[in-house]
DNA sequence: GTCTATAGGCTGATAGAC
DNA sequence: GTCTATCAGCCTATAGAC
């Protein structure tokens, strides 16, 4: 009685087997050479079947894109032991830089591909956070590890959400700015992130300057 | 005895009709969806006449980027009557992200594209910076002021070079983020700049931590 | 200088046979 | 469930006529 069972099983193999070449096909080529066709080719199906178990492309994107952004945050989860929260900070961003520059097809996938691919990993906000959303949970731990040093008076006082933000986009920069124009500078990437890092950090604990 | 002149002025105009239909194409539907056979319906000629012009779509695309990064160069070029350093880098950080935010299929273009084109302005370096590179003279315009900082004793001394890098980063990962997952912050990007300007000019100042 | 015509590709998606 | 065949496009680039 086990043949519904079994038709299933291999029903998400055969998704499986889909997504695992889409997956491989963005790796050797990049995301716009993904094709339907060449998808078909890798599994050895006809492109017809693909359509049998995703809806369009577009569904196959999203899919991998989700689980790019997935692979972000195993290289996070590991943080969350670390005591010292300006330590743990700093290790976010090393994580993050780690992750683009070396899974830096799934980078581009989640951050520097297009706009409604990125919009599945940040949808439109309503209030606050929202857990069940991946992205929203990666700016919580980031914004938690902020608030922490407020809280102990390790830094100055400072909204830990917008820090959390302003922090992202630090590491986004370098990593962004060092995947698409690789001969703009000609420091090693992991100098700018100490030197991005370190003068955060200080800047952050003298808090920001008077007005004039 | 004109007739050569105006042949070539005619030929001139052409040219450069392709490139203004070219620019409408990318800045309304984006650079993918440029095509020579768009451009061509849209100056009314054949698409063969277009190669007449241009090699191929790649050079358009080329020329293209170079006038956008050139815009970027006159958002900064009235910045440097601004006497105080401090504030003259404050200000190229604001024009920064005013040319990505109100011109960004230009700054796309630029910096967000594809890594082509973007070596387009940023080529493979020698030995430091080359003047004739435009890209090389924007950093070259930040690290001189960051230069004058440090000389002045205004901020803790520094390498200007790989920090020019670093609020090149800072202002890109703010621009880029913003533009490619809009959602993301509940910010104004404004006040996302602002505190990171705040910060990184407070970090400069008091110098990186010491070491634990 | 400009055209038509075409080579030689690529794409997503689907109808209908088996 | 899977296929073939096909619709209905898109593209760059060029040869050769005018």
């Amino acid at each position: 009685m086990g043949i519904v069972q079994r038709r299933e099983r291999e029903k998400a193999e055969l998704r499986e087997q889909i997504l695992k070449a889409a997956r491989a096909i963005v790796l050797k080529e990049g995301f716009e050479a993904l094709s339907m066709r060449k998808i078909a080719q890798a599994i050895e199906y006809s492109p017809a079947t693909i359509y049998l178990h995703f809806q369009n492309r577009e569904e196959i994107a999203r899919q991998l894109t989700r689980e790019a952004f997935g692979e972000l945050l195993t290289y996070f989860a590991p943080l969350t032991s670390i005591k010292d929260p300006m330590e743990r900070v700093r290790a976010f961003g090393k994580a993050y830089v780690e992750f683009g520059l070396t899974r830096s097809e799934s980078y581009r996938l989640c951050f520097m591909t297009n706009q409604d691919l990125s919009s599945e990993i940040f949808p439109e906000k309503t209030d606050g956070y929202d857990p069940d959303e991946p992205g929203d949970r990666a700016l919580m731990m980031v914004a938690a590890t902020i608030r922490e040093l407020v809280d102990a008076k390790r830094i100055a006082p400072v909204d830990p959400d917008i820090a959390a933000h302003m922090l992202w986009a630090n590491v986004h920069g370098i990593v962004s700015l060092q995947l698409i124009c690789p001969d703009m500078s000609r420091f090693p990437t992991k100098d700018v992130l100490n030197l991005s890092l370190d003068i955060t950090q200080s800047g952050l604990a003298t808090g920001r300057p008077k007005a004039k």
